[in-house]
DNA sequence: GAACATCATTTGGTATCCAATCCCCGCGAC
DNA sequence: GTCGCGGGGATTGGATACCAAATGATGTTC
């Protein structure tokens, strides 16, 4: 989803592409937290045999996407209030660093960031929901990667996988999408000042909506 | 290492020994990094078939313990300099958020931790280093999981874990060894005071000592 | 209604096999 | 000498077939 699963030139394994495609499976609510997954079906439906997909499976289980439980079988995990309260603290923590991190930008990687940012917006069209929330992800991490903190923003991009699937749909009307953007693109401003803390305090302002959005969604106190 | 991997009561499948044993043999410096590993040399030392050694390493890969090329093969991770201090800056801010979430603590608490602390010491008699280093993360964990932040726990375990290979040794020498005891016990006084920042500022400068070590072996300056 | 035996399904794992790939080593050309 | 260039062995990725053990649902008995 960052292009960290892009692996080009070679065609993949079995088990890549049986990763991959899990993962698409998951984005696209396909797979839902606590469903139990099969070998054999998921084998059936890549047109390999239990090995790879076996293999997949473990992957994402060390990821914290998928429980496993030995004699009974793997299931997308599912998180409480309270894990996912956890999730989102890990990203707060490592975002920070990785946004303190960031260098004074460059004209052409400030346009690129505005580029990824608008695209958010022409993705109005698109009804497909995945096209927007890829754009998001492409314009987060195209910024967090400029941080040259390669281990960490792999370590931030297993966070976001692992919430995904809770991820609610403050992107899908039109207004969330505008609100998104707009902040989006006050943070290019920050960064244009070289301001790394503003852009820190109104990443932790951005993230704290979708938080917020989550506890309603699973109806707790805001702040337990 | 923080008993996330003893699984006990039902006997554990060959998936779960095969990681348990890898791990084992890379804090036994077994396997160093860059290490080349070969399944089936590892399926017979574990009398296993390479199944369930595949998931293992599979598993290994996800953690970021061991790197996979395809048609190649598993190797134990290599971290440059710069990679390992991309590591400890995940621990130090994922390890701060932990160590200021933690509740006041109860006076059992406090004796069982000052326990585990001496029984660092009392691994002097003790040649086996492994000993040493298990005393040192049984104390460190078990402060950890005081939080009641488990995920974000599970993840400062695998941080660790990621640098074990490469952690220096200045809990091999009694003077180091007195150092962490000593260093230990003042975090202990701080908890008791329920004084959480004078732990972060403790650990931060417990670590540092770690990071400087690391630095100096891989002959870098200091703060690169 | 609770405890229990039965049984199909699924998983964990083995054994065996094969294609693709990699890597090394030697051979020849320059 | 060394730079390519081909084998060819070793290793990996994966398929297939097969089996034991565990699980969970079902029916049965009390």
């Amino acid at each position: 989803m960052t292009g960290t699963d892009v692996e080009p030139a070679r065609r993949a394994t079995s088990v890549q592409r049986a990763v991959s495609e899990i993962r698409r499976m998951l984005r696209s609510r396909e797979l839902v937290p606590g469903q139990q997954v099969r070998q054999e079906t998921l084998a059936a439906r890549l047109g390999v045999s239990r090995i790879p997909v076996r293999e997949a499976l473990k992957t994402l289980e060390a990821e914290g996407v998928m429980r496993h439980e030995p004699h009974v079988g793997y299931a997308v995990a599912r998180l409480n209030a309270d894990e996912l309260a956890q999730v989102y603290l890990m990203r707060r923590a490592l975002e920070t660093e990785v946004l303190r991190a960031l260098p004074r930008l460059t004209g052409d990687q400030l346009r690129h960031l505005t580029t990824l940012n608008e695209a958010i917006t022409e993705q109005v069209e698109n009804v497909d929901v995945a096209g927007i929330v890829a754009a998001n992800v492409a314009f987060h991490f195209a910024m967090f990667r400029l941080s040259g903190l390669d281990l960490v923003v792999d370590e931030i991009d297993r966070l976001w996988r692992r919430s995904e699937p809770y991820r609610t749909v403050h992107l899908y009307d039109s207004a969330g999408r505008a609100r998104v953007v707009r902040e989006h693109r006050k943070m290019i401003t920050a960064l244009r000042r070289g301001d790394n803390a503003a852009v820190v305090a109104l990443m932790d302002a951005h993230r704290e909506v979708t938080v917020a959005d989550l506890h309603a969604a699973l109806g707790l106190p805001p702040h337990a």
